[in-house]
DNA sequence: TTTAAATTTAGACACTTGTATAAGCAACAA
DNA sequence: TTGTTGCTTATACAAGTGTCTAAATTTAAA
């Protein structure tokens, strides 16, 4: 990403980021990510192509700031006292909520996109990376024998895993049953 | 893929395949995916390019069908006399002397492209497929009381999570210490 | 060996991509 | 008010992409 998200984005800046991703958003519920071109953008955006340059190196870096503008709401930095060991279910609940929240998109970009096409992919692998820092930051893996990395690389992967097959595939399941499938599928115990 | 694998190429389409995925192969090994053009590949295997868009629709369907070449050695039809319950071992195995015997191909890789960038990707997204194409088919999963896709999805990822921790992040491990990451990670006794 | 079917190829097309340059414009401090 | 600074924009460029045509060539069958 060419602008930088870390320092706060001026007025106009703020409002541009805001025009691109909106326009994103719209096309995604229209055509396959492929047909997407940044000539488009720019068409509906009314920028010119050199103003997209400006902030993204590319559509794909565009869509990434699109998953960043999702992942606002679940709210890392809010932290819920609980013990350590409750913290994966405590994120695991955000961002069901956030998918659920955003079930109607997610619907609608399944129409034009391959579940297993650079698109889905680049939304799935956004959150699994966001789950991987939460995770790493604030779970104690130090009971399992196992290398800090590679399990909380695979906690990460099994609460994505759960999320798409309840958001993605499609198979309703409230939190409670949710946690189950999680519980079952971690062995829980052995680190929580 | 605009070429059809399942049928038996004939003599010539087996050379230009075969020309087509060496080139890729070799340019793998000396360049970043994204500076790896259509044309260049086909300057360099002296074919025009309209006969490249004969086989492939674009240069990730050429890597995959490289990914195709690679996982033949699975030799999946090849099948091992062993209790249902053993396959899941009996085929990791099999997927960890594929990669070890690629090891050097996926260090040159790994050298020009990030580790969660597409070509990455997509290697790991074939195998991954690979796995649970075979694990779904020869696992039998009814005492877990989980969804059978669920659970299959779940044994493939963590699968190849393991032999990514190994092979492309260079934690030397052998058969052995893999077993006991899987045998962990999985809490193998519930469904084995 | 001849013929019919299938593939390969040259060349052109409209389009997209990412970069670079220089002109234009706005905000802010002195 | 006047610069100075920094972002926006118009425009152009060299390259790549995927598709299409019609001619050339190969392949397989009779």
């Amino acid at each position: 990403m060419k602008y930088d998200l870390t320092k706060k984005p001026t007025r106009g800046a703020q409002r541009t980021l805001g025009l691109f991703s909106n326009t994103m958003f719209e096309l995604l519920s229209e055509e396959p990510f492929e047909k997407i071109s940044v000539n488009k953008i720019c068409d509906i955006s009314n920028f010119p192509r050199a103003t997209f340059y400006n902030y993204f190196d590319d559509k794909f870096d565009l869509v990434d700031y699109c998953w960043y503008v999702i992942a606002q709401d679940i709210e890392v930095d809010k932290v819920t006292k609980v013990k350590s060991n409750q913290s994966l279910i405590v994120y695991f609940d955000r961002l069901y909520d956030v998918f659920k929240s955003n079930q109607h998109l997610l619907d609608n970009i399944l129409q034009y996109n391959d579940f297993s096409g650079q698109l889905v992919n680049s939304f799935i692998n956004y959150f699994k990376d966001k789950m991987q820092e939460i995770l790493s930051k604030t779970i104690d893996y130090s009971k399992t024998g196992l290398p800090v990395e590679l399990i909380a690389d695979h906690c990460s992967e099994t609460v994505i895993l759960v999320l798409k097959w309840i958001f993605l595939k499609h198979h309703d399941a409230n939190k409670q049953l949710a946690h189950e499938y999680l519980q079952k599928l971690l062995n829980l115990d052995q680190f929580i």
